[in-house]
DNA sequence: TTTTCACTGGGACAAATGTCCTTGATTACA
DNA sequence: TGTAATCAAGGACATTTGTCCCAGTGAAAA
């Protein structure tokens, strides 16, 4: 999250601008609160981040919403689904504004299928994703709310960006009730 | 989690029979209880589990231990912390016997570096490990114990195999207290 | 056989969290 | 300007979960 991978996002813009016309990738943008994926979908594309910021989530058969991240320049979403050829894991919505590269799944598939450069990059942001989820899951199970909530409002403070109360919620995974008497706390007491 | 990767493990098993010598992979055994990678420690080698089955588990500060995921035949470990060039991430244990492939950090870098169908396989299995974490941890904050539990306790009667309590509880990131609260439930009302 | 020890399960209480609802503020609209 | 509608914050209570501790069980040692 708020990663800035340049590698990434230089290798698709150099295609961007070198392969013809018929690779079929676009710079499209989105206002906030769109939707780039949903849920159970087919996957068309992948989208690679050139600005702003998107929540990834899982919208849950009891109607509760779970952010998992937060995406923004440089990261690359739809790939897993196209990789293991499934239908769309989660969500993806905007929360600002959010202008991407639009790439093909075939023309995806063709890189990936001879570059092993493209390849490395994946298993790198992979091997990232994994650590996040990995160490988010266990802290938000083994710490108090306090101790996730102090890191993201670290982070929104670095970023200079705020996140609903909403969505900080279903980042955390409680409720807004519970949000609303963690910050009081936080507040009253600033450890 | 109880996927037999059958791809992952026919590679490595050719490279054992037909390498030479010096490429160094090495058939292991672990009684039950010994510890193949710790949290910390530098990784010299990856394992590629031939049979039985481990934990993995984050030791937080706090004392506390939360498993993400139990590996078991053609499941790979060390592989992430040889990719990203850090200390291990996580500690990980077997709780029954297991034999396993040990392959040396440098070979196995080589391999990755020339060879695109083991790329491939990374980006498979980090795939998985991603969806498996991430609904994890989405069930785990807004279902009740009592979902994961019954899905856990089903995988351990299909593949005949008893997960201790405490284990159990670190794996749902709970106490043994809640979890014996939760089983008593089960019992008195299996839905 | 008796005693001690370690371990497990569960009771009792405390703390954390969720649900429901009221209140007050702000906005939209007549 | 006044009224209705909407929304956020927090009170009150219920439920869930954790912590602490005790009793019962079984195993090990005297």
């Amino acid at each position: 999250m708020f990663r800035i991978n340049q590698e990434f996002l230089k290798f698709i813009e150099d295609h961007f601008q070198h392969a013809n016309d018929s690779v079929g990738i676009e710079l499209v943008s989105f206002e906030s609160n769109e939707i780039l994926m949903e849920q159970d979908q087919i996957v068309r594309n992948v989208y690679l981040i050139k600005s702003g910021i998107c929540k990834v989530y899982f919208e849950e058969e009891n109607g509760k919403e779970y952010i998992l991240e937060f995406l923004s320049t440089g990261e690359i979403l739809g790939e897993l689904e196209i990789i293991r050829d499934e239908t769309c894991l989660c969500s993806v919505k905007s929360i600002i504004k959010v202008e991407a590269f639009k790439i093909p799944k075939n023309y995806f598939l063709k890189l990936l299928n001879g570059n092993l450069s493209l390849n490395k990059m994946i298993i790198h942001s992979f091997a990232e994703r994994i650590i996040n989820t990995s160490k988010k899951a266990s802290h938000q199970k083994l710490y108090s709310i306090e101790y996730s909530l102090t890191k993201i409002m670290e982070m929104q403070k670095k970023n200079d960006f705020e996140i609903s109360k909403s969505d900080l919620s279903a980042y955390l995974g409680i409720s807004i009730r519970s949000l609303n008497r963690s910050l009081k706390s936080l507040k009253e007491n600033p450890s």
